[in-house]
DNA sequence: TTCTCTACTGTGAACGCTCACAGAAGCATG
DNA sequence: CATGCTTCTGTGAGCGTTCACAGTAGAGAA
């Protein structure tokens, strides 16, 4: 293929070999390779012959030094183990931004910021300007990485809206409040009116909106809302499962509920079996997220897709612009009603 | 907390602001941050002190400029997408990596090599020393991308047993063998002797391994092997449903499955349900992984767990080492039965 | 004393690149 | 013919480190 270098291995080739090959100065190498502007036609045409020739790839780390750039972001995780762990989200998410920012060149950190000490760690790699920007996976609210990043000037973005943050972050989200609301109106639209809902950690972006979205569809049909058909979970299976239970106690004639992940509905799901309700005969289950559990669950659950591809793909946008010098910016996207048979 | 540039921001402090606040020179500090060798002990307290002062940080390019390390290393996946999306065990082993390095200060590199040109591209990116060594996820066989960067000497561990590579290759792998041992053992001690497989595929060694540890151990239990007890699948879920109508058809009296992965075990699962046989009662079912899949499953799954802490402390050791100059090593670590529900 | 050895320290010289600048053409305008 | 553009090209400087080397000081041996 590309020739390799003859005998020993080792050294590979610079800049400078490029030019000698292509007969011109380091300069004109330069040019060709960042844009080719103020290049004459036949000198990048030597250019990058030499460069297949001599298979050239270019020294991030020479490059970085002077430009003071690394040509990298970091995707940076500040929730607990676990929900990473759990939450098969993460692995969509994580491949979208891998690949959208593999479209730019630009390798991807990963990093996990669980215990404390990994925390100041972490700021101060960042901060030290290892990294151009920075992917944020946290929604919980007050978090002093997001505060420390946001404060030194680190491009940031956010997937989901961060709460207790100045507006001044930018971030990508679903549009949780109208995706919960499709999901209320679609049970009530199977005639049930004692709808029960299952929501996320309240200080999560997610655990409000989709709060505030059942709420609002219920009270816009005159139900109203009852407080014994609310409780909180925290995204984990075993919390929906302990949820639904609360549920049954307080509201036994509950014949709907509206869970604010897949996961917590799968407990959800257990628990109805526990009790011997028959779903979705006497109880509707609807789940959020179109997660892979949403299918392996039984019966299937009827869910709101969150439109990961996208959120990833907007989010390295939204970085890289800013990394550009771009203002940061807010991007919601739709959200989507996938019926299947637990509704 | 520590002191920040007073008034503009920017301009990071370098060696040469430490050493001159430290009254020694750039020569000094380095020797500090370089283990501290030859430094007395009054010269590495002032270096210390002036670096908790300026909030020094190291120059990562600048290091790796001279150094000719990266001081990072690669997490290459070479597998289809829709496998590090659907199974869970790959989260595990991320997290686990990225923790062990971060444990030396080292920062992992995300790379997905899913498409021809991205295998190419990413392959230029390592062997042109961007990254020190690679942690390689693959375990089909014939991966190219593996064969070059062997060829090219880059230092590389491999998750499960590579086949087809040379032996020169270092890998971390579960005891795949084994631990099909113990669950072909454990369902004959429930007085199972119709025991069917779902094999994973058979160019991988979890796909290879699993089946030759079921064969020896139903040959000396006298049983020997039935053609029609034997399937394949691709460790996905619809794979292990599918896998099962055909092991239902071809032996109807069959009272118990070896499923080499708790995903294709869920999918065997849902086709026994179809088939209205009960688990475990009619038919046992044992899977592999002790994935959240497996506690995820109605009822919960009796399987093998993969000791994924140990697997991925063991392969950031094994690596280490090799960029250390050590020479590769295979590494094999013990699996456990967890006994559930579903047998 | 003088010499050697050890522990420590400072000083160029790289590493491979980009950037700013200076200059060389080519071409139109005064 | 000088003057100004525009397009293109080469050159030196320097980014922040580490490394090799040349010292220096102090302790012990001859």
């Amino acid at each position: 293929m590309t020739m390799s270098n003859t005998g020993g291995r080792r050294k590979p080739p610079t800049i400078h070999d490029v030019a000698r090959e292509a007969g011109v100065s380091r300069g004109t190498v330069s040019r060709v390779l960042n844009g080719g502007h103020y290049v004459s036609p036949a000198a990048a045409e030597a250019v990058n012959a030499a460069i297949r020739k001599t298979g050239y790839v270019v020294n991030r780390h020479a490059r970085s030094l002077i430009t003071g750039r690394s040509d990298s972001v970091g995707f940076l995780l500040t929730e607990p183990q676990e929900r990473f762990f759990e939450d098969p989200n993460f692995n969509v998410l994580l491949r979208g931004c891998t690949q959208a920012l593999a479209a730019h060149d630009i390798p991807l950190l990963l990093m996990l910021a669980g215990t404390e000490d990994e925390r100041r760690r972490i700021t101060r790699y960042i901060t030290a300007g290892h990294v151009d920007g920075v992917l944020l996976v946290s929604s919980h609210s007050g978090d002093p990485v997001a505060q420390e990043l946001r404060e030194a000037g680190v491009p940031l973005v956010a997937c989901g809206k961060p709460i207790g943050l100045g507006s001044k972050v930018s971030y990508v989200a679903a549009d949780d409040r109208d995706g919960a609301r499709d999901m209320v109106r679609h049970l009530l639209s199977l005639g049930r009116r004692r709808i029960g809902v299952v929501t996320g950690p309240l200080d999560t972006p997610g655990g409000v909106e989709r709060l505030a979205g059942y709420k609002e569809v219920l009270t816009e049909a005159g139900i109203g809302i009852d407080d014994r058909l609310v409780v909180s979970g925290d995204y984990s299976r075993a919390s929906g499962e302990a949820g639904a239970d609360r549920l049954l106690a307080q509201a036994p004639d509950m014949d709907a509920v509206f869970v604010a992940s897949d996961l917590m509905a799968q407990g959800v799901l257990t628990a109805l079996e526990k009790a011997g309700r028959r779903v979705p005969q006497d109880v509707a289950v609807g789940g959020f997220d179109d997660s892979p559990a949403a299918v392996a669950s039984r019966p299937e659950l009827t869910t709101i897709r969150q439109p990961w591809d996208r959120i990833s793909s907007e989010m390295v946008r939204v970085l890289l612009a800013q990394i550009g010098g771009e203002d940061p910016a807010a991007v919601i996207l739709p959200t989507e009603l996938v019926r299947r048979e637990s509704t």
